[in-house]
DNA sequence: ACAAAGATGTTGTTTTTACAACAAAAAAGA
DNA sequence: TCTTTTTTGTTGTAAAAACAACATCTTTGT
């Protein structure tokens, strides 16, 4: 566990935190860290849970399937970020999505009840963790609603162009890689692979872009 | 401002506070109150808040028009609930969306910085709301990621299928009411109004749901 | 180095949606 | 009540997406 502080120390959870004091902070947590190959779930719909969870190695999509074999990715979860924080609350009900390893991966859980109700404990930092975690769901919370302005877009060029404007801008450069393979790109927009790789090709023709695999860059 | 206590009691963010407490509070919390008439706008795309708000009268919608005059709808408000929380973070920018009262509205804002520090004063209940306000976001988080499942499904058909029988279970009845006519819902599924007046007329004729204006019935 | 598996690009066909235009019904206002 | 405005339903056409099938290029594992 000891090895994934400097990790956590990086994590919005635990931003303003020293490592010593994160050490400590742990076992007041009710941290535990369990690990996953790729393509293992970590959790599945239906499940309840009682913890924020962070990710301190690899990756993971949280992902849905539906009765038709239809795959939809909700969002890519990278290292230092978290997952779980829509079921915080006391009467929020079972999950509504897999999350699934897309490679091996590690993934640290904290007990929401340790978290939320400040302990008697010399945990000096323990209120800031809670501000902390405020701040990163109400982060979250503005994520999502990006999401959904690149999901009403109607047509595949509209969701590409907003998708990809938009993480050109958060990488800060028009050049960008992003988490994604063609077919995981077009589950997380909720298209066809093959109509959308038509439209990144004819986009590419006209000029709009270039890119190779998982690079790209906006002109 | 007084007037509006008891619909505040009511609400999550001040679940398990008594009228005089709010009372007290809303001076500690830098309340306000600013009342909107139908069609006028509460906050618009581009602007900075430091707000967390309440609807305590009226109805709003949180929407978004593109370059080519398609409108999407991302969320509706009803009295009691809160908006705006996913710009309480420091650094979270400008508002990604427009808030609109779709009938004449009053909303309360506090002042987020007030809110998360916690005052010296006699405010008894302060943490209580702050926790109150942390379950409050997370649950809000957890209605993106339900209005996102319906968002990703392919057809009309699917997502007015998805939408229709969560609100079902949502209102515990398979005869329900929703908060939209119809070309409101088609924005908010992201759709065109007739294709999906078309639809509905089919699924109709099939058997499968009775409606009259926003009045629904899932068979 | 080679075989196998996986990812990407391409094309033609079918299905679905968007768009436009208008009729009918309901609601709002004078 | 009567008129006007708004909302809803309906239809035909054009555009777009889904689907299926396959060629090509990459990566992975042996």
């Amino acid at each position: 566990m000891k090895k994934y502080i400097p990790i956590l120390k990086r994590t919005q959870m635990f931003a303003g935190v020293g490592e010593k004091d994160i050490a400590t902070m742990l076992s007041c947590l009710g941290a535990r860290v369990y690990t996953y190959k790729k393509g293992e779930y970590v959790l599945r719909q239906g499940e309840h849970i009682n913890d924020i969870t962070v990710l301190v190695e690899g990756s993971l999509h949280i992902q849905k399937d539906d009765y038709w074999g239809n795959r939809s990715i909700l969002g890519q979860i990278s290292v230092g970020e978290m997952f779980g924080e829509a079921y915080v609350a006391p009467e929020s009900g079972a999950l509504l999505n897999d999350v699934v390893a897309v490679e091996d991966s590690a993934v640290m859980f904290f007990d929401v009840r340790r978290i939320i109700t400040t302990c008697s404990n010399a945990c000096r930092f323990h209120s800031a963790v809670v501000q902390n975690l405020f701040f990163a769901i109400s982060e979250k919370n503005r994520k999502l609603v990006q999401k959904l302005g690149h999901m009403s877009k109607r047509s595949t060029r509209e969701k590409l162009i907003s998708y990809l404007s938009e993480e050109a801008k958060r990488q800060g450069s028009a050049a960008f890689v992003i988490p994604f393979n063609r077919q995981q790109l077009a589950d997380f927009l909720s298209v066809d692979r093959s109509a959308m790789s038509n439209e990144l090709c004819k986009m590419r023709k006209e000029g709009l872009l270039e890119f190779d695999r998982n690079k790209f860059r906006l002109l």
